[in-house]
Order: C-alpha cells, then sequence, then structure tokens
DNA sequence: CTGTTAGCGCATTCAG
DNA sequence: CTGAATGCGCTAACAG
C-alpha cells in the first residue's frame, strides 16, 4: 500500500505539504499542490481512512440499529438514511436487533468500539441502560420511530396517536363496532401510542373498550397472522381489525384466507406504514401512511447536525411527522351504515 | 475516553499485559488477567478498534454493495449478510448503487480508503474497470447474483438459465405461445442469462423467438409497469408475460389493473425471486424461488474465508444455486389446453 | 510470565 | 509557503 509519505519522497516534499495538498488545505502554492495530486494518482494512492480517523477522532461513519432491514418499512427508511449519510461524506455500519435487547446492547457496544461519529437507533425499549450510559459518554444518538422522554435525546418519529385515531376512527364511521387491535410489545412506546389512538377514537364514540381485542404478540408477519387467528375463532369475533403494521395486517389477510373469511365482506382491515407493496395485495390495503424515505433523510441530517456540533447547546427535539389515512378497499361499511 | 494505559496504570502493570489480558493472549497469569479485566470495567474501557485496526490492519467490516436495499429481493439477501457478519465478528458497511455505475464506482473507492477486509459486491456490469483494479489490489471481495467470468473472483449466484426456462416452459405446457419477457440492460449478465433460458425454452418447443416481445427496461417496479402498457397495447399483445422480477411483475399487474385486463383470465404472468409477499399479492404470483436470505449466508462465509486465508491459491468459484418454480394462480392454461 | 520499545499513517503543531 | 517533530492507542516483537 502506498502511503502520504511515498508521494512525498516521489514529489520532493514534506509529508506535511502532501496532507497539506490531500485534503485542500490553505498554505499551499498551487502549483505543488497540482504536483502532488498528479503524484498521488500516478501512485495509485488510496488515503488511509483508519490512520485519518485514529488522528482526527472522526470516523466518518454512522451507526444504524433496526428491528429488520428486510421489514420494508425499515428497508425504506434505511435507503433514505443512507443516500443522505452518502452525499454529506459519511458510511453506515448497519445492525439488526430483531427486536431482541440482547442484539441491541452487543450493537451498540460494537459501534462504541468502531468509534462511528454517531448512531440512528430504532430501541426496543425493553431495557435503556445502555442508552443512557451511551448519552453520558457523549456520544450523538437519535432515536428512530420510538422516543424514550426520560433520555432526553432527539427523535424522528410519526404521531402513533393521530394516525390509530385516524385508523379507529375510519373503522367506526363504516358502522363497526367490535374492532380489535393486533400490536405488540407494551415496552415499544410506538405500540403504547397506538393503543391510546385507538382507545381515544373508541371513547369519542362511546363505545366500551374491550382487552380482550387488543392482542399484544410479536411485532411480525407471522404475529399478526395468530393473533388473528385466536380472535376471528373467538364465539364473538371482532367485524374489524387495526393492525399495528402493514405486515402485520398481511399475517391477518393469510389467516382469514385459511379461514375463508372475506376481506372486506366478513371483516374490514386497516393496517399501517402504507409499504410499496399495500396497494398490491390480494385486498388492497386501507392503511396509515408514513413517509418513510423522509423520515430516514430528516433523522440523518438531525443527526448530523448533532455531530457536527457536540457541544452545542440546543435542546434535543422530538420530531413528530403526521401519518395519513390512505382509504382502499380492504373496508367497508358494515350492515349498509354509512361510510 | 480511557485507553489501555489508564488501565494498566490503575492496575499496576504494563500496556503490554493490559493487551494481552484484553484479547486473550497466552503468556499471562490467569489473576493478573482477572484483576485487568476487572479494572478495566471498572474504568469503562472502550477498546479503540480504530487504533487496533490501524497497527492489525483488520476492520472487521465488510463492504455490501447492492443495487437497492429496500428492493425485497437484496433486503433479504442483506438480513443473511448481516447475521453471518456478525455472528463472526464482522459489521456491515452498507452502499447502494440504484444501478448506476458512477455510484457502483465511489461505493468501491470509499470502501477501499474505509480499509474494509472485504466486499461483497453486487456488480452493474456496465464498467468493470474499477473491480479489475480491486483484484490486482488484493483486497478479497465476491460477487453476488452477477458473474464476470474474465474477472475470475468468486460468486454466488442462481441458475438464471435454469429458472428462466422452467418459468417460460411452464408457460409453454400451459399453451401459450406469444409470451413476453421483460428484463432489464443486457450489460447484466443475470439479464442475458434469463433472456437465454427463456429463449432456450422456446427454441425447445419449436416457438419462434419474437424480438420485439423481449423488452429491456429498468429493473424496477415502474420498469415492469412501463413495458407491459407497451406489450398490452400492441395489435397482436402476448398471452402471457416473463418478468425478470416479482417486483416487475408487480408493476405488470398495475398496468392490467388500469388497462382493465385480467391476470390469469387474459393473462398470465411469472415472477422471478418469490419475495415474501409474492403469495399475498392480489393475485398469488407463479414465481422461481430463490433462497435469498441463504445466499446472504453463503457468499458471507465465502468471502470470509477469503479473507482470512488472503493468499490462498484456491482458485475462485462460482457457487449457482438451483432455484425452484412456484406456481400459484397469476398463470393459467390458454384455449383449454392442458396444464 | 511481564515490561520496554518501535511503529502503524496521518494531521497538526511550531519553526523557519 | 514549507519541513521537522510529535503523538494518536494499540499490537507485536524482543528482552528480561
Amino acid at each position: 500500500m502506498v502511503t502520504i509519505k511515498d508521494v512525498a519522497e516521489k514529489a520532493g516534499v514534506s509529508v506535511a505539504t502532501v496532507s497539506r495538498a490531500l485534503n485542500g488545505k490553505p498554505d499551499i502554492a498551487l502549483e505543488t499542490k497540482k504536483r502532488i495530486l498528479t503524484i498521488a494518482k500516478e501512485l495509485n494512492y488510496i488515503p488511509n481512512n483508519i490512520a485519518r480517523a485514529f488522528v482526527t477522532k472522526e470516523t466518518k461513519c454512522i451507526g444504524v440499529i433496526v428491528a429488520d432491514n428486510s421489514n420494508p418499512f425499515y428497508a425504506e427508511i434505511i435507503r433514505g438514511i443512507e443516500e443522505t449519510t452518502m452525499k454529506q461524506g459519511y458510511s453506515i455500519i448497519l445492525c439488526n436487533t430483531n427486536e431482541d435487547i440482547k442484539r441491541e446492547i452487543k450493537a451498540v457496544q460494537i459501534l462504541k468500539e468502531k468509534r462511528v461519529d454517531g448512531m440512528i437507533i430504532n430501541p426496543t425499549q425493553k431495557k435503556i441502560e445502555h442508552l443512557k450510559i451511551l448519552k453520558k459518554e457523549g456520544i450523538p444518538f437519535v432515536l428512530l420511530n420510538r422516543n424514550i422522554e426520560e433520555l432526553e435525546v432527539d427523535c424522528v418519529k410519526n404521531d402513533n396517536i393521530y394516525g390509530a385515531y385516524q385508523a379507529t376512527e375510519h373503522l367506526i364511521k363504516l358502522g363497526h363496532r367490535r374492532i380489535a387491535h393486533i400490536t405488540g410489545p407494551l415496552y415499544t412506546s410506538s405500540v403504547r401510542e397506538r393503543i391510546e389512538g385507538y382507545k381515544k377514537a373508541l371513547d369519542a364514540y362511546n363505545i366500551p373498550i374491550k382487552d380482550e381485542l387488543i392482542l399484544n404478540t410479536s411485532l411480525t408477519l407471522s404475529g399478526g397472522y395468530e393473533a388473528s387467528l385466536k380472535l376471528l375463532k373467538l364465539p364473538d369475533p371482532p367485524t374489524a381489525i387495526f393492525a399495528y403494521s402493514d405486515i402485520m395486517a398481511i399475517g391477518v389477510i393469510k389467516a382469514c384466507k385459511e379461514l375463508r373469511i372475506k376481506i372486506p365482506e366478513d371483516l374490514s382491515l386497516v393496517g399501517y406504514d402504507d409499504i410499496e407493496v399495500a396497494s398490491f395485495i390480494e385486498v388492497p390495503l386501507t392503511t396509515v401512511r408514513q413517509a418513510r424515505y423522509d423520515i430516514g433523510v430528516i433523522i440523518t441530517n438531525l443527526l448530523i447536525r448533532r455531530v457536527k456540533r457536540p457541544n452545542s447547546k440546543k435542546p434535543p427535539q422530538c420530531i413528530v411527522l403526521k401519518p395519513e389515512l390512505i382509504v382502499r378497499s380492504s373496508t367497508k361499511a358494515i350492515n349498509g351504515a354509512k361510510g
């Protein structure tokens, strides 16, 4: 590997001068600079960013910790993050947690050891001690989709209460009264918030809240599948289901297929996220749209601003984006009730 | 930040001893080791992997360059890569190319500067000069899905010719004769190979190949959409379409919806990949299944083996996985012909 | 078993 | 405008 020293020798200058040329620093004659750059190219010099990072304490790497990069919801956010970081001269190190707190803790540790300049974390929220430590250590990080208030760090999320309210209200206006909600573990804030929105809507329309209609399972396709199997086999099954995510809603569709329950005739279904395929699935899905790519862009910019001003006194902010109800054909009025 | 030196001082030993303790090296008394480890924990010592990489020339990072991480096909492969690398103590730096050769070249450059231990590259194949150089420089890398024979490097892909043959033959056996193929640019080897499989099947059944039925567009949903619009407006439109990927097939479905063409009644459709939602979309998709997660696992193991034995004389191998035709309901016999 | 030392490639003082 | 010197944190000889 050719180093800055090789370039210096060939050019008959010192390493300091080469460093200046390579980094576009001032205090160097334009001609010397040109000559050095030419020689560097001739020698096929490749800057050693490890050595550079060692000196500057900047790796130009951002750690990204998400539940699952293959979940279309996160996949699209990651795409937004990747493009934005790349544009600003950063790369991303990607880690999945599978909603497993052990893996989350391990990922944070590894990223600390790798000395990333900052992290974007979609926290499981089962434990947060490691994040408290992270904050104390002064490593910039931002929370994705799930806020942890007591942590007081930057966060980008959507208005889950509002989104869930819209979804539930839509079902209520279609005449539904037995509306189930299939969701995830309660330690996850987005789960709690969507439950809150769901309950608020029921309350607003004087519909009693039945706890047996709220199912906490895993935030996966098979979670949605299994929960809806249980639900639909109830003696008095719900006429509508509001699923935490489109992925879980697809699990509901799978269960309905097996039980020969027709959507929307026998069951109305609302998802959340509006993933790309939501409009192409068997029953085009009524859902709550989140601007996923934009979330990636916004959160990246937020983080990089922090990275560049590590001791800014600017208080942490939580950017809350309004989601939007998208009505397709998986929901239908019940008993001839008005839409 | 506390360093190895701080730990050494606190423990009353030299930095070398601390290094030995931390890295599980021999030549150290068990007791000293224990004491050092305890002190390191007390001091909240975090190893500086930049400094370590600087010395060992090992970053424990693998670069991953794909067309688009949000494409479910790649997303699942990436998940396989992430889990496998993590298990073996490596992290991944993720870069998207969007099938843009400029971005691919830039990504390779950045990953070289970051001194990754190896790369997994899904090449655009528009140019390959930068990959030739990469090989000459002795940086281990493996090709994902698309082989470049003259490069002579390791590769993991599926048998595109076989898969495309199966897909086309399936349509032929259903009685179709006007079978179109919607695909991507010819510089991409998987595109060429699937065309070859498609042609081979037609040949085997003595069906003339019509070039106007092979459409080269971009490998995206909208690419599939636009190409099928053209195709279906033809005076003598095809009765079946074999799409390069499920994503493109979904584009076809979108076009059919607009044109009120029914699948499979008016048009049979076969995709490729068997992405997770393929069985949930409007018309459950007949497709060619690739073991995407496994591809990620296999290619990672292949790469890491190379990384660990950089001057192994083992010749490069191309692992070709057999894909599998999955028949669902987007394909149907024509004119009462036998299935 | 442990300590001393050198040096990895670079940016950054400080002299000149 | 340029060069010499320093040190970042760590591992890997080597010496004891």
